[in-house]
DNA sequence: CAAATATAACAGTATTACTATCGATATATA
DNA sequence: TATATATCGATAGTAATACTGTTATATTTG
């Protein structure tokens, strides 16, 4: 499995950078370094300028990969939710038991990511955190519909239908599949967030109650057969 | 209803603003246009330079109330929560049967607005809209465990736990009712937004549907007695 | 009427978010 | 080997943002 995604390149669309960073070294320094910078300053604060400090390196250098951080937060997140496809999908895979199948999917998308592959240059424990503190900025913006065209947000989308499926599997007769899928995935993430810092507002504190949480919404919800 | 909404004031932390907006005219205007702004123009594009063109004012003298466009949205947010608050306060209070009770709430909750009370200077829909894309933007950030002690999130916090408390009324074992609440009301948001930008992900696009998806959604994992 | 307060107008600063140009170096190709 | 091409760093420059500070004037209040 990490072997497997060492190798794996998740597919991003061509639109969202200038020139793609896995192609050059210094692509994959600003990949590397931006994840860093990104989650120890927040997305507020993280300019190009300061990414290219750090990194020895120049800002304009950075813009020939990326129009702006917000296409860098379009490009980090999409591989986050690209890969978690990858977890889910080796993860499900074998699996016939339409139930069994759902609760192992729920656990991959809900747990928190805890170790590193340290294989790539890729932080996954960091990026998580990312995509938990700044995913939903990605979308919330004037220019949602028009980037949704673009396909910007396939793999997120693509990772919703596929828990959706799941759950048309188990119980073809509820009404909410998607509305379901859309909310463990993004409820997920919140109750993470609340975890650490609003306790009061959550009974999550670690994964095992994040996920037995969702897999107790998810199967009270639906008529098993 | 309408009148008591009309004479009451929401009691909003006085820290969040540096002179109160409901004391001058110049302030009113400023909440009264600031929503008609962030809502027109997203909160990334909306600047007091341009709040103070269109209300003939100065960017100096905005400051005199806000720090920041930051602490304007924590005041609208704020002030939308306060005002959802007493919707269901008054809603659900005479209501004796927790089932029932716990039903209405989530309507309110989930309902999305379409009538302005049009008495006051605030634009309860456009309010909704503004809750809908940009509340998250008020706590996914760096100083949120700072804000929070401060006491900026203690009115949606008050919320939450009212609908948690409702929860447990309607069964005292259920293991996550602070989650559930905070599922709902944050889901809540996060459906309305789907349903407007990224259908697929959704079953929900009228208000019906939204609550009738979360009422399902809530008492299918409650006992009830 | 005097004093206090509120606001408008203006000036100024550091930073952000870019765009454009130029030159050095490395690499590919002919 | 010569030449074209791509890559990157350095520098300069611009418009807008997010403020802060000062002063003059208008309005309220005592």
């Amino acid at each position: 499995m990490k072997h497997l995604l060492q190798t794996l390149k998740i597919g991003i669309n061509e639109n969202i950078y200038v020139k793609d960073p896995e192609s050059s070294d210094l692509g994959k320094r600003i990949i590397e370094n931006g994840i860093v910078m990104i989650h120890e300053m927040g997305f507020e604060s993280f300019t190009f300028k300061k990414l290219g400090d750090r990194i020895g390196s120049n800002e304009s250098s950075i813009y020939r990969y990326f129009e702006n951080k917000h296409k860098l937060l379009l490009y980090l997140t999409s591989w986050y939710w690209g890969w978690l496809e990858y977890q889910l999908v080796f993860a499900t895979n074998g699996i016939s038991d339409p139930g069994t199948k759902l609760e192992t999917g729920i656990a991959i998308i809900t747990k928190s990511i805890e170790e590193d592959s340290s294989f790539s240059h890729i932080n996954e424990v960091l990026l998580n955190k990312i995509v938990i503190n700044e995913y939903s900025k990605s979308y919330l913006t004037k220019e949602v519909d028009k980037e949704n065209k673009e396909g910007y947000f396939a793999i997120y989308k693509r990772l919703v239908h596929r828990i959706r499926d799941m759950i048309r599997e188990v119980d073809g007769t509820y009404s909410y599949p998607s509305s379901l899928a859309s909310t463990v995935i993004e409820g997920a993430l919140h109750q993470n967030f609340l975890s650490e810092h609003f306790a009061s507002m959550t009974d999550c504190n670690e994964t095992v109650e994040t996920t037995q949480y969702f897999t107790n919404l998810v199967f009270n919800s639906l008529n098993k057969t």
